[in-house]
DNA sequence: ATCCCCTTACG
DNA sequence: GCGTAAGGGGATC
């Protein structure tokens, strides 16, 4: 019995749907515009399944053609099934592909649906003494559960349930399975358009069960029936007996159960990473491997029923058959060999490398020499941590031909370090050597604390591949895996997981050291040759040189620089805003009549909406919970006090946990000041961002929250800050890329732009404008921006949809022009597959083709979106890189400090304020040649708030 | 400890 | 409706 051979019959688009929608909100593309979610939906949850359960029979059925029978007996069976979604049809092919080579068998029969097959092939191989568990996450086929046949069903947020006759009949309140077809007759099923009896529902399903026992039995004693019920049942005993046969799962498809087919064998490792590999599943490969090449686990043993659970050995007798594949045959972990074994991908060991250690004396005399004659040097400096401000040097790996490497280690004493960085000087300031590397902003800031200025022309791998392709990441494992078919030493197998055990750089022995920091610079260097190529190609070639590598030295110098900080000021905020936070708190608690954790939505939710029921119908999450969301209580603030605390609450623990109380803790104890890191990369627009701290959302639009820019101030009493910020930058981009005569000339004339846009919409003169009218049109206006629709316009403004959509045409009537630029750039788009920037900044936007409506319609919101975004982020780059020039140029005292999208924020040394204010104000207008002015606004403050 | 969700801050 | 980062809660590992 304990043996008992097991069987796993697995419902192929059952579960291909469930991954294809559990991704839905999120699907999974890869570089090539592919969506993948339903193959790695799918083939997760049968990796899921074998590594779980370690099956020694499976089969993989699909459906073909439909049922034809059911077909032949009702024509409207499965008619309103929405058309097969793209990404599933083209998942198929590849599903099978992928079965192939994993040496699992496919089961299909023309003319019959895969619930047929596994009913009937489970029925066959419980004759032969199997345990049949069929994987589904339908419940049609508890129909078919017995005491060797069971449902093996995923549930929600991983795991399984195992489902046996107890389960079924708990589940489905029936007394046997076969029962549960009754059920799903008189139920129907809208899914399947299974008709069933008109007015019953699983309750009364169950209620009929309960006393009548089947169909037949309900139809046979209606008469027992009363009201309204009767009549219904009555008029439909013929549907009530054609939707159980609908629901009646086949049990005599012409297939048959030859045990040997369906045994698991050992399956073509190469040929599936490599699906995997052109499916860019890269997590997926790992854990294929793991899954095939490690021992199961047995932590989970709720999955089938303890009793169930076969004992296995090596004994067992699949297992042992000839020519078998023993799932069972490493312990743990799989070794390196074995992952190398199945990975097709190359590793340090695969390839010839010679990567060497520089030696102290007269080795790294000769390493120099050889260094400083080379053209094009590619290097990587390694520390003690991430913050190059705090982060000790460790050594720096060099390398100039694929395959070769120097390292040089580094002493720990700072002193001593800084000598051997001294004859590393002449080479890193260097003007005629070319300096490569992966994300250099780092490298320059750790060569900064050595007074080491890394000169010459530069090349950064990372920027050069967020130029190809931004929508992408761009770390250099990902790069090396896509482009070089190579899998990196990663840093965890070098220094541990992060938390308490992981070493330092330091600690790791230097042989490993110079493995891992010169296959770095090798495979940078490599990476290097591969986008050079690329980055003419995609006519990305000036962006690089003149925009990204130029402003890599601007956003090193800023944030070395910092910002300098009031803590105290800060600290007397904290204080006033706990005292309001504290007395907003009791406030709400009396309100509620209980306490509880308002931080908490969940929590609120459940008191606003369950307990006190301010609503009728509340309106919910996607996950089910109560929104508690600003837009849904601001509606209700009206007429609930506790709601408005609840709003004043919310904003003044938001303020105080991320602004006053984090941002003391954010301060460089050895600078005294904020260093925020720049992320190049990120945007796919092409804009920065800001992290550790964010400075790019610092509050500015309520009151409160203002105060917080306060902190921000200057160096010292020699300096002022001073805030230099770009006027509708944005719409002044859009009026100049579609022409439209109407808003330039507005902006020509140095109009409010809302007003104007207001004016020519509401046909009045610009002096009667109302407050109102301006902010519709101001709606409108950043709305054209995002790619509008009346649906969100209404819901942005007191406007109802139809008066949104009225606006807005009435708005493409004022601006024509505007209208056929938005046509334009989305036709622009589906020809090309990208839209640009006034610089020629790719974005790619695959969707833009595809089937799905609401992908495509997102698509085509970004085609008009990402060229007004960064052509913004162009233009103040550029600004950004004159302005850094100039100061250095003419040796200002003054610095630039922060970037915030249209703004930049600067240390005005007082003696240099005018000749600044003149340059910044020429650098950012000039900048960038539009038909339309670029305006700067300019601000001088003791802080960041009076700057404005 | 880590990840996701929800919410909210900015342009 | 576009583009971001971050905090707290809560589930999961």
């Amino acid at each position: 019995m304990s043996d008992q051979k097991r069987l796993f019959l697995v419902d192929a688009y059952a579960l291909i749907f469930r991954g294809y929608y559990a991704f839905i909100k999120n699907p999974r593309i890869n570089s090539k515009g592919m969506d993948t979610s339903a193959i790695l939906g799918f083939t997760n949850s049968l990796l899921d399944v074998i590594k779980r359960e370690r099956p020694d029979h499976l089969a993989v059925c699909f459906d073909k053609g439909g049922s034809e029978a059911r077909n032949e007996m009702f024509t409207d069976y499965k008619a309103n099934r929405d058309e097969t979604p793209d990404a599933i049809r083209i998942a198929v092919p590849y599903i099978e592909e992928i079965l192939k080579a994993m040496h699992i068998p496919i089961m299909v029969k023309e003319g019959y649906e895969a619930d047929d097959v596994i009913g009937t092939l489970a029925k066959k191989a419980e004759k032969e003494g199997y345990k049949t568990y069929m994987v589904t996450p339908d419940k049609d086929f508890a129909q078919l559960v017995s005491e060797n046949i069971f449902m093996y069903k995923p549930v929600f947020g991983g795991g399984y349930e195992t489902w046996g006759i107890p389960e079924v009949k708990e589940k489905f309140e029936v007394d046997d399975p076969s029962q549960v077809i009754d059920y799903l007759g008189m139920m129907g099923d809208s899914a399947d358009n299974i008709p069933g009896l008109p007015g019953v529902g699983d309750k009364t399903a169950k209620k009929f069960i309960a006393a009548y026992g089947s169909m037949e039995g309900l139809l046979a004693n209606t008469d027992q029936l009363k009201g309204k019920m009767k009549e219904k049942v009555e008029g439909a005993k013929e549907l009530g007996l054609l939707s159980k046969k609908l629901a009646t799962i086949m049990l005599d498809v012409p297939v048959e159960f030859d045990a040997k087919d369906f045994e698991m064998s050992e399956p073509d490792i190469q040929g599936v990473t490599k699906i995997f590999e052109e499916l860019e599943f890269r997590r997926l490969t790992d854990n294929f491997i793991k899954t095939f090449t490690s021992e199961p686990s047995n932590s989970d043993s709720k999955s089938v029923p303890s009793e169930e659970k076969p004992t296995r050995t090596k004994a067992s007798p699949t297992a042992a058959g000839a020519g078998q594949f023993s799932l069972f045959g490493g312990d743990g972990e799989p070794s390196e060999a074995t992952q190398k074994k199945y990975n097709s991908r190359n590793t340090i060991n695969d390839i010839e490398h010679f990567y060497q250690t520089v030696q102290p004396g007269m080795g790294t005399k000769l390493f120099l020499q050889n260094l400083n004659n080379q053209k094009s040097v590619c290097f990587d400096t390694e520390t003690t941590g991430l913050n190059p401000l705090t982060a000790e040097l460790v050594g720096i790996a060099f390398s100039w031909e694929t395959g070769k490497g120097f390292y040089l280690p580094f002493p720990e004493d700072f002193e001593e370090a800084c000598e051997l960085m001294e004859s590393l000087r002449p080479f890193f300031e260097n003007e005629g050597i070319e300096k490569i590397g992966q994300n250099l902003k780092y490298d320059i800031k750790v060569l900064a604390k050595y007074k080491v200025d890394v000169k010459g022309k530069l090349f950064d791998t990372m920027l050069a591949h967020y130029l190809i392709n931004p929508d992408m990441r761009h770390n250099m494992d990902v790069l090396a895996e896509t482009y070089l078919n190579y899998t990196p030493v990663s840093i965890t197998e070098l220094i541990g997981k992060k938390g308490k055990n992981q070493l330092s750089m330091r600690e790791v022995p230097l042989e490993q050291q110079t493995e891992y920091a010169v296959e770095d610079a090798d495979i940078t260097l490599q990476l290097k040759e591969h986008f050079e190529k690329e980055l003419g190609e995609a006519n990305t070639q000036k962006l690089f040189d003149e925009i990204e590598i130029p402003l890599l030295r601007v956003l090193a110098a800023m944030e070395l620089e910092g910002i300098n900080l009031d803590e105290n000021f800060l600290k007397g905020l904290s204080v006033e805003l706990d005292k309001d936070i504290k007395r907003l708190e009791a406030e709400i608690y009396k309100e509620a009549g209980e306490e509880f954790n308002i931080g908490s939505p969940r929590q609120l939710g459940d008191i606003l909406f369950d307990k006190m029921k301010l609503v009728d119908k509340p309106k919910k999450t996607k996950t089910g919970q109560y929104s508690t969301a600003e837009d849904v209580l601001s509606y209700l603030a009206k007429d609930h006090k506790i709601i408005r605390d609840v709003l004043e609450y919310r904003g003044l623990s938001k303020l105080k946990s991320t602004y006053v109380d984090a941002l003391p803790g954010q301060v460089e104890p050895s600078t005294g000041r904020v260093h925020t890191d720049y992320m190049q990369t990120v945007a796919a627009t092409g804009r920065l961002s800001s992290n550790n701290p964010n400075l790019q959302n610092i509050p500015i639009r309520t009151e409160r929250g203002r105060q917080v820019r306060k902190a921000f101030i200057p160096r010292d009493k020699d300096h002022i800050l001073l805030a230099a910020d770009y006027s509708q930058i944005e719409l002044r981009i859009i009026a100049a890329l579609s022409e439209e005569e109407n808003m330039i000339q507005a902006f020509r004339d140095g109009e409010d732009i809302h007003a104007s846009t207001a004016a020519k919409v509401f046909n009045i003169p610009i002096k009667e404008v109302t407050r109102e009218q301006r902010g519709n049109a101001k709606t409108v206006n950043f709305g054209i921006i995002y790619g509008v629709s009346a649906f969100g316009l209404s819901n942005q403004t007191d406007l109802s949809r139809t008066e949104a959509k009225e606006l807005i045409e009435t708005y493409y009537k004022t601006y024509p022009k505007l209208r056929d630029y938005i046509s334009d750039q989305i036709a622009f788009a589906r020809e090309h597959g990208y839209v640009q920037t006034v610089l020629g900044r790719r974005r790619y936007l695959n969707a833009i083709n595809g089937s799905n409506a609401v992908v495509r319609a997102a698509a085509e919101r970004n085609a008009v979106n990402a060229p007004i975004q960064g052509s913004a982020a162009d233009i103040i780059k550029i600004a950004m890189i004159n302005i850094h020039k100039k100061l250095e140029e003419k040796k200002f005292k003054s610095k630039m400090l922060l970037q915030v999208h249209d703004e930049l924020v600067f240390d005005a040394y007082k003696p240099e304020l005018e000749e600044l204010r003149q340059m910044i104000k020429t650098e950012m207008e000039g900048a960038y040649k539009l038909a339309v002015p670029l305006v700067v606004e300019m601000g001088l403050g003791e802080n960041w708030l009076e700057a404005h």
